[in-house]
Parts: C-alpha cells; sequence; structure tokens
DNA sequence: ATCCTAACGCTACAGTCGTCGTGATAGGAG
DNA sequence: CTCCTATCACGACGACTGTAGCGTTAGGAT
C-alpha cells in the first residue's frame, strides 16, 4: 500500500498536477480544487493528505530538493559567498517563482513554514564549510561565527527581492557578498568584538 | 463629508475593530465579516472602501505611522544603527505583530505591499542622514553607499525574524549593526570596491 | 431651509475553502 | 484465496470572499 502501491500514485499525480499549474497559471490561481480536477484526484483527498495550498507546495518542495547538494569552493570566501548569492538569486527570480510561493504560502500554513525552516536550516548548516576554509586561509578570524557571517551574506538578498520588491539587479548578488566577505575579514563576525560594546 | 464627516467615522470605527479584533485573536482570524459585525458597520461597506483584509491592514499602518518619524543621533555610527534596529526588533517582535501580520497580508494584497513598500521606503531614505553623519565624523569612506548600508545593518534582522522564523534574541539588534558599521568602516560599501572585483 | 450627491445599508448571488459522514476499493496479511 | 484495513470517492454542509443592483441617508453647497 505505502510505497508502489495507490497511495505512491496518487502523491505522483498531485505533485505532477501542482508543477505543471506552477508553470502555467503561477502560484496565485493554485487552488486545491484546481489541483483535484487537473490530477483526477478528489478534492477531500488533496486536502486530507496536504491540508491546503501551503502543504502542496512544502511536498514539492521536499520532493524536488536532492540532499547531494555541496557548497562552491572557490578559492577565496568572497568567490565562495558570490556563487552562493547568484544561486539564491536565480532561485528568487525564477520563473515559476516556486521559492517566492512558498514564502508567501509559508506565513499562511504551517507546513510550507516548516519546510521552509527545514530547508534553510539544512542548506546554511552545509555552508558551514565555506567559513570553515576561509578560516583555515587566515582569511578571517578564527572566532568568526559561520551561521552569522552567512546570514549577513544572504539577508539582503531575501530583503530586497522578498520584502522591499526592489526589482531585480544582477549586481545585487556579488555587492552582497563582497560587502559581507569585507566585513569579515575586518573581523566583525567574532562574539569577542559585539559583546564588550555596550553604548547608549 | 470628508473630513469631520460620516466616512471619517465609520473610518474611524473600522480602524478601531481592526485593532482590536488583532489583539484579541491575532492576524489569522481576522476577517472582513468580522470587521464588519465587530464595527457595526456593513460588509459591503468594508469591501467597497478596503478591498480586502490587506487594504485594512495597510490604512492601519497608514494612521499609525507618524510621519514625523526622526532617525536617532547617538554619536556613533554603530550607536545609530543599533537604536534603528532596536526600533525594528521591537516591532518584529510586538504583540499584537501588526508589521508581521501586514508583511503576511502583503503577499495576497496588493493594497498592503504598496503600503509596506512606501512605509520602508520613506523610513530608509529619512535614515539616510545617519550615514551622512558617519561619513563627516570621517568614520567610513565618503563614498559609502547609504542604502546598501542600511540594507545590510537592518536585512539580517528581517531575515530571522521574519523568513527564518529564528527565535528571538535580545543581543540581534546589536550584533547586525555592529557587524554592518564594522563592513562600513572597512569600506565594504563603497562603489569603487566592489565594480573591479570580478573573480571566478 | 432646500437641494444634490457621495457614501452607506441591504439583499442576493456565485465562487472557493475546509470539514464531515458514509460508502467503495485497493492491496497487503493470513 | 479470503479477509481486513488504510485509503480514496462522493455528496453535503457552513463559513468566508467578492460583486452587483437598488434603495436610503448624511452632510456639504447654494
Amino acid at each position: 500500500m505505502r510505497p508502489g502501491g495507490r497511495s505512491a500514485r496518487i502523491r505522483a499525480l498531485v505533485l505532477a498536477a501542482v508543477r505543471a499549474d506552477l508553470v502555467e497559471h503561477g502560484y496565485d490561481s493554485l487552488t486545491i480544487d484546481t489541483i483535484a480536477d487537473r490530477s483526477g484526484v478528489h478534492r477531500t483527498t488533496v486536502y486530507r493528505r496536504w491540508r491546503d495550498v501551503g502543504g502542496l507546495l512544502a511536498d514539492v518542495l521536499t520532493e524536488a530538493t536532492a540532499d547531494i547538494w555541496q557548497p562552491p569552493d572557490t578559492g577565496t570566501l568572497e568567490g565562495d559567498l558570490s556563487a552562493i548569492n547568484r544561486e539564491i538569486y536565480t532561485a528568487l527570480t525564477a520563473d515559476p517563482p516556486i521559492t517566492t510561493a512558498l514564502i508567501a504560502a509559508s506565513f499562511r500554513s504551517p507546513d510550507a513554514a516548516r519546510a521552509l525552516q527545514a530547508f534553510w536550516s539544512d542548506r546554511y548548516a552545509r555552508c558551514r564549510p565555506v567559513v570553515d576554509h576561509a578560516v583555515a586561509r587566515a582569511e578571517i578570524p578564527a572566532d568568526t561565527d559561520p551561521h552569522r557571517l552567512l546570514i549577513a551574506a544572504t539577508a539582503p538578498l531575501y530583503h530586497q527581492l522578498v520584502l522591499l520588491r526592489a526589482p531585480a539587479s544582477p549586481e545585487l548578488p556579488d555587492q552582497a557578498a563582497h560587502d559581507a566577505a569585507v566585513a569579515a575579514t575586518a573581523g566583525a563576525f567574532t562574539s569577542s568584538s559585539t559583546s564588550p560594546r555596550r553604548s547608549a
């Protein structure tokens, strides 16, 4: 019943319908009813298994996410961060906007929120070697906080494209990567450099 | 009819109902019907004037936003950025979460999206003197891009609290401010320091 | 004081969402 | 091969959305 049986077939049908509808009509028209009609699976079945549109997108993400992903290794911190940011930039400006759709859905669907959280958590963890290599090359201090550096490098991209809805400009990824690399080189993300400060 | 008349009274009634319902039941249960019942204003009237929930939240924001807002002036760049970030942190962790609700709504309502965009655009523009003062004090290079610096300082907050949904930790604002200030001091956000780089 | 018009109230409607109870069926276990 | 159960199909339901038409009213203008 589980692996090769009816359930698996239904799931494949539904997820295929989601992807197909996503490329044709985008995220806004993505409704449970549409997917049910398109896949030939009944409404209530889709509701029972996926709860809402967010659940559907979450399942599409987890299915599409290759967990073989490896961070870049260009030889310099800035190069690595640039490569990461270009990948994010591509995902956020892609068509169909699956990532953006999932982000939008995450505000209404706990399933989508969890899937996104898990995805990002995994990716940031996998990027940690980028920082380690930079430390090994003595580009940045040894006590640099990897997570904080990676957040600083990538956050401007998300902020500009997702929240501020700024027009996509191709130099954005490299700029953010450069700025974060300079900051790290100057010793910004070290635990020692932030706690003693307690200005008014 | 306009300023002190019926329209203004209706608007006050509805917006008060929105705020009240927001503090009691949060964003999820915020529906047009609820607001109509609560305010005593008819459904169709609410739909006509505000279109959807996003329109309501947008109006609440514009009404609540004092356009007398001034950026901090603590005497140092890091101090100013910290003050700004603490304000953002407070807004994003506030209860009721009006800002978060508006961000969520902005993905479904053009009105909410526009209101947010206008709000942020205004705030970032008003923060520009912070960077100018830092330049005047010779803390950072004169060709520092103000917008880029401000984005870098504030983006990690939004990213962590809104998208990554990380647990709120009070040192976040100061950390991000510190890191951005160090980056700016090291000459990160200058136009000259990013264009020549074109590494593999 | 009287008109005039913008704004509101009301009813009705079609569409979507999400859930529930009931019956049918596929496919694994014995 | 037969049973047993998880899963699906079906129909119906209440709630919310968003719109349209039409009557009503408040309040500014002359």
